[in-house]
Parts: structure tokens; sequence; C-alpha cells
DNA sequence: GGAGACTGCGTTTTT
DNA sequence: CGCAGTCTCC
């Protein structure tokens, strides 16, 4: 059987497993995709379930695209009636066929992040709550939180919590079902609550979904497995993959401990470990294994290679932030002249705020790159701008569209007139939109005609492609017309006209095929929609909230990939740049005072030093700009935790620094071959200007050794200011650090 | 209603 | 330092 073809012996015996419960340990690039899909195909193709009898659930729509995509080139059979897709887009798709059992409009609108937070930014102010009692994102938090462990207001006692809080929960919830809203927490738990309350839909599913896989496990909340655990019964096996090493949630409410609860709970006979690594070299695997053998809480596994051990991981500690992005460019610029591409080059940081360093090193050496983890498509302004038009042209009752976009582009509708018809719509129990009638006045007459455009737009819609509805929206609402009169529009425009074609192509998708996470008709109990185009339109505003969409365009030009450590998570590289490791940065010094926060930064270590196939570069900076002053950070602990022998270290010529001698501690250099460095002419004034502060000009900078005429030999530690007032910090050992006026002090650099 | 000053804040973030 | 969100004044 072809489909088994070069599977190793554990792949194997995971892939044909019988039906029970199943807990795969996968470790990083051990083919834990391809097994999970290969399992699918095995049971379609062994006859054991039909693709309808198949439920798979990813946490990003990446993911279930990819699998789908590998199922479909296994097996020649139509994916159509199999369930693959992410929490929240099956959720939506439960929702949505069963809308009446879980008490909701079949056009429910989906709240985004941003959503959720005006909303209840809405509510606050309603209720006249003081905002700074009650911060929004704080109430957001709670919420949240509350939902995804699977609370409501009302399971939640005054104690311990604010009772304010859980009132105003509780006043959230009801304003979300008066306007027909969901957040993406709400999506799982009302999907919990519909499954337990109606015992026969349950069996129904339980019967349907002979087989359930869960991707990332580790990354599970307790109200994720709450969900997998009432659509498996106690008759359905659960095919678990993921990687307890891996588990870098936590702070989203990510709990690793369903794994082991998972294990016990259904009494899992074997757990098979996916432990041979097909992406690393041994160098990089064998600091990656006694790195995370640190760490006491684990279910344990070990990777391992046939590929031979590879380059050493190199070592490169920089005077400061800004001469580590100098190095990189150097190491890059070394790169390419081998032939490597910069698509295969990543650059990886703890926090987003070290990339501005990078970035600037980069922009000014013409190296193209790209950042991840920006606005995403359907999370810009303008585009959410749109789509609160559009969200009003389905459901007129949507206060969190109306509110946005009642007054913008700007019809003279200010806050006075808004807040008016906010107390009339209390008045009368209705929404704002419903309101508008109650509402006399010049601000009436305002409302009245906000009212017809949407009206119109409405109307015109059933003659109309979603394209074509999407278009005359952003022309009409005056959406377009305002961004092109703007000086800085042009590109808000251009992404208004892409939604134009990213309406298109979401239409011509839906007909080529059928995705996760839209509604269908033809399953149980489910009701049929008002109208083809009512339909397309519901489709496309969920498909919008559930899939933020691509970060950017041009992901595939040769640039080299800027990202986070979590955002690298399931990539690869052939050469990984691993920046900033110092202590309090990685790991960050907020994490060390919570139970766990350790060993979460060693996975999170961990996920970053097993991203890279041949080349691991590690770097950190003595001294580093951070919130507007410098900092000097010690080398962090993780990388003391790698083994020696696996590891080069690369000095800078003048190795002289404050950090150095008097504080980094135990300092001495391992690994053997030292790297005779070979800087750049004016390296060091590359990368000033941002991470050091004053360099340029000076003739000085970080770490370099001087003479002053009474002080003596000293270390420049920190240089600030410019022109006349350029001012250096200098430690002169005995003499202690001096900071002197560089057009005053006379200095001989040494 | 909107541009420009002012303040406060600053891990990570699949949906 | 850089920004987002708020405030103030026209």
């Amino acid at each position: 059987m072809d489909l088994l073809d070069d599977l190793n012996p554990q792949q194997l015996a995971a892939v044909t497993l019988p039906d029970e419960p199943a807990l795969i340990l996968a470790g990083a690039g051990s083919g834990k995709t391809r097994v999970l899909t290969t399992r699918i195909a095995w049971l379609i193709q062994t006859g054991r379930v039909g693709p309808a009898g198949v439920l798979a659930v990813t946490f990003t729509n990446k993911a279930a695209r990819e699998m789908l995509t590998r199922i479909e080139s296994m097996l020649p059979i139509n994916t159509r009636g199999m369930w693959v897709g992410t929490f929240h887009g099956l959720c939506n798709r439960l929702l949505r066929a069963h809308h009446r059992d879980a008490g909701l409009p079949q056009t429910f609108q989906i709240l985004d992040v941003q959503d959720q937070l005006s909303s209840i930014k809405r509510l606050i102010k309603a209720a006249n709550v003081d905002e700074e009692r009650c911060p929004p994102r704080e109430l957001q938090f709670f919420i949240n939180s509350a939902k995804e462990s699977g609370r409501r207001a009302a399971d939640l006692s005054a104690g311990g919590h604010d009772r304010r809080w859980i009132e105003l929960f509780a006043a959230y919830d009801a304003q979300c079902q008066r306007e027909g809203s969901v957040d993406f927490a709400e999506l799982l738990l009302r999907s919990v609550e519909l499954l337990t309350r109606q015992q026969a839909l349950r069996e129904h599913y339980q019967e349907r979904f002979r087989h359930i896989l869960v991707d990332e496990f580790q990354d599970t909340n307790a109200l994720q497995y709450r969900w997998l655990k009432l659509l498996a019964g106690k008759t359905r096996p659960i095919f678990a993959v993921g990687d307890d090493d891996q588990s870098i949630y936590r702070f989203r409410g990510a709990n690793v401990g369903n794994m082991s609860d998972f294990q016990r709970e259904y009494d899992v006979r074997q757990v098979i470990k996916l432990e041979q690594n097909y992406r690393s070299h041994g160098n990089i695997l064998d600091a990656a294994n006694q790195l995370i053998g640190n760490n006491v809480r684990r279910m344990g596994k070990r990777l391992w290679t046939d590929a031979g051990p590879g380059e050493k991981l190199r070592l490169f500690e920089a005077g400061s932030d800004g001469l580590e992005a100098a190095w990189i460019v150097e190491e890059v610029r070394d790169l390419q002249r081998h032939g490597a591409r910069l698509l295969d080059i990543a650059i990886l940081y703890r926090a987003n705020a070290q990339s501005r360093v990078i970035e600037h090193a980069l922009f000014n050496s013409g190296l193209a790159y790209r950042v991840y983890g920006g606005l995403r498509f359907f999370e810009r302004a303008e585009v959410k701008h749109a789509l609160a038009y559009l969200r009003l042209i389905a459901n007129s009752d949507d206060d969190v569209s109306f509110a946005r976009v009642v007054n913008f582009p700007p019809r003279g509708i200010g806050a006075r007139s808004v807040e008016q018809l906010q107390q009339a719509a209390r008045a009368a129990g209705t929404s704002l939109f419903g309101a508008i009638a109650a509402v006399g006045g010049r601000a009436g007459a305002s409302f009245a005609q906000f009212s017809k455009l949407i009206g119109e737009l409405r109307a015109a819609a059933a003659g109309q492609s979603l394209a074509e509805l999407v278009e005359e929206t952003i022309e009409r609402s005056g959406l377009m017309a305002h961004y092109r009169g703007e000086k800085d529009g042009a590109d808000r425009a251009e992404n208004l006209a892409e939604l134009v074609n990213a309406a298109a192509g979401f239409v011509r998708e839906q007909e080529s095929d059928t995705g996760a996470g839209v509604p269908v008709a033809g399953d149980a109990g489910a009701q049929p929609s008002a109208s083809v185009h009512d339909a397309a339109l519901h489709s496309f505003l969920a498909h919008a909230a559930l899939e933020a969409g691509d970060n950017q365009a041009g992901a595939g030009q040769d640039a080299l990939q800027l990202m986070t450590v979590h955002a690298a998570k399931g990539l690869e590289f052939d050469t990984v740049f691993l920046t900033g490791l110092e202590e309090g940065l990685f790991p960050h010094e907020n994490s060390l005072s919570e139970a766990d926060g350790l060993e979460e930064e060693r996975r999170l270590m961990y996920v970053a030093i097993t991203r890279a196939r041949r080349r691991l570069n590690l770097s950190f900076a003595q001294s580093r700009m951070l919130h507007g002053q410098t900092r000097y950070g010690l080398r962090s602990r993780f990388v003391d935790e790698l083994p020696a022998k696996t590891i080069t270290a690369l000095t800078p010529r003048l190795r002289a620094g404050f950090a150095t001698a008097a504080e980094a501690g135990p300092y001495e250099t391992r690994g053997s071959a030292w790297r005779r460095s070979d800087w750049p002419a004016g390296a060091a004034g590359n990368g000033s200007g941002h991470g050091a502060g004053a360099e340029q000009g000076t003739g000085l900078r970080i770490g370099q050794g001087v003479r002053h005429a009474r002080f003596g030999d000293g270390v420049v530690v920190r240089l600030q200011g410019s022109g006349s007032d350029a001012r250096a910090q200098i430690n002169f050992g005995a003499f202690g650090v001096k900071e002197l006026l560089l057009a005053v002090a006379k200095l001989q650099t040494s």
C-alpha cells in the first residue's frame, strides 16, 4: 500500500493504530502533519470510515488548509463531507447549522478581538462605570478567561471577583445576545452548551464522527478539551497529536495538562513517540535535547537524526544591539555569497520591539526583509470599516458596526447625536438602528439619511454578486472617496479595492468546494438560509472574522524572514539567527515570577532552536536600547545550558567591554575555533544612530577602550546626545563610571 | 469635527 | 525611544 511507504516504524504504528484513543508525542520535525493526514487517508482507504465520519481539528486556518491539501493529494476523494478546520471554524459551522437550538440568529456576527473590545467599551460607558476602575482590556481578559474555562457570569461567585465585574460580564453577554454577536470564546462555549444540553444532537454527532483527530493538542484549553470530549462521547476514539515540549501558549489559556488528563481519562494504552527528526542536523538536535532536558515537567522525548552532526552552532557576543544587527547583516551577506536565498533565512527574537534595530540595519544594508506579525488584512482599519457597512447590510441591529461607521467617513454625526440615539435605543429596548425614527431634529435627519444609505445598499444587493455588493458599498458609503482624498490614503484605497477581489475569490472558492467554516445546509437539523445572496454575504463576513488573512502580500519573494519565536512555531529554515539571548529578555523577566514561567521560556527556546535545518546562529548584546534607555544584559542562562561541544564562539575584534569584564560573571568562551572577526569598515557606525545613540560622529562606540589624562584607562559603556552635546559614560574601573562631554574631555582611543 | 499636543506604557497572541 | 490613545483647542 503506497500510502504507508517510507513511514518509519513509529509513524507507521501511529497511522495504523486500531480504533482506540491514542496520544502521539510528536517531536519537532518528526513528520507530525504527515502522520495526521496519512492516518486520515488510511482510515478512509481501508474503509474504516467514510469522509463524512472524520473530524480533524487544528488551531490555525493554515494548518487546516495544509491538511486538506495533503489528504486530497493522497486520495482521489471529495473532502466535502469531511469536517476539517479550526476549533472556531468548526464551531461556527455547528452553530450556523443549529442556530435555533443554540439560541442565536442565523445571521450572528463574529466579533474579533478588536470588535469585542469596542463592544466592551461601549458597555462600560453605557453602564456609567469609570474606565479607570474597570479597564476595558482587563474586563475583556476576565470575560474571555472565564469563558475559556467554561464559566459564565452566573457560574462565578462574588468571592474572589469584584461583583461589578461579574455584573458587567453578564451585561456584556446580554448585549451580545441582543445584537446577535458572538466572540471567539463564545463560539466554543455556545457549542459546548449546545452539545451538553441537546442529547439528540450530541448523539447524532457522536454517531457521525467515528474518528476525531486533534493537532497541536498541547495548545488546547479547558473548553476545547470539553468540546472534544462531548463529540467523542464514550466510544469514539480521539487521536491526539502534540508535543508538550512545544507548549508555549499557556499565557493564552492553553493547558498542557490536557495531555496527561487525556491519557488518564481515556486510559490511553500506548503513547507513541515520534522522535526521529527529519529537519535538523545533529548538533542542533543535541543542543535542543540538552536544553529541554533542564525542564522537570515533561512527558519525555529525545530527538535524533541520521543526518550527521552538520555544522556547529555559532555564538556571537555583540557590544550592543546595533552591533548585533550589523553582525547579522554581515553574516547574511556572507551566506548570500555562498548562494543562500534570503527566503531560507530567519531572524528570530523574543519580543517584537527587538525587530526595530534589526530592521534599521537591514534597511540601510539594502537587504530585502519581511516582518511577520503586523496587522493582517482583515484587521486593517479601512477593511474593518468596509466590513462594518457590510455587516449593517446583513444585520442592521449590529450596534458594534453601527457605532463604527455611522460617522465614518464623517457625515456630521457627532458624539452628542450618537448619545441621543443610544438613549432612545435604551428606552425603547431596540438597537441603535431601530431607534433612528425616535430621534428628531437635525440629528434625526442625519440618521435617517444614513439609514437610507444602508437600506438602498441592501436593496441593491439582491441583484448583485458579492463582489459587486462590496464594490458598491465602499463607493456609496464614501469610504473610497475618503481615502482617495487623504494624502496618505493610497494604500488604504488599495486595500479596499483588494477587498473586492477577496470577495470575488471567496465566492469562487465556495463554488469549487466547501471549505471549513462555511455554513452547510444538509447537516442534521440545518435550517435553510433566507436567500442565496444573504448566505454568501454571511459566509464572507464569518470568513473575514475567523481568518484574519495573510499578514501581507509578497510572501513568496526572496526576503529575510523576521518574526518572534512564537510566530516561528511550525516553520523551518535553513539558517536561523536567534537574537537577544540575554537574561531578562530571553528568558523574559516577567516570566520568572510566574509558576512554570521559566520552563515555558525554555520550551520557547527549544522551539526556536528546532526551527533550524542546517545553521543556527545565536547572539546576544552587552547593551540594548529598551524603553528609551540602555540596559546591560547578561548572557542568557539558556546559552549556558547548551552543550559546549556543539558551539563555536565568535568574537568581535574589540572584546574589552564593561559588561564583559566587570559584570558578566563566568564568561569564559567555550568552543574552540575563535573566528578572526572581519568587521567591515564602519560597521560600528552602521549599527549606530539606533541602538547606541550617538556612536556616529564621535568616533567612539560601546565597549571601546579609551584613555583619559586623569582617570586612566576606561571602557565606553554608553553614548548619548550628538554634536557638541555628545556625551559618553565611561567606566574607569577604580574611578568609577564617569559621564564626560566629548567636546571637552580629551580622550585617546586605545 | 478634526488636527496637533500630551500622556503613559512597553512579552509572547494560532482564533 | 516610539506608539497609541486621550485631551485640547481652533
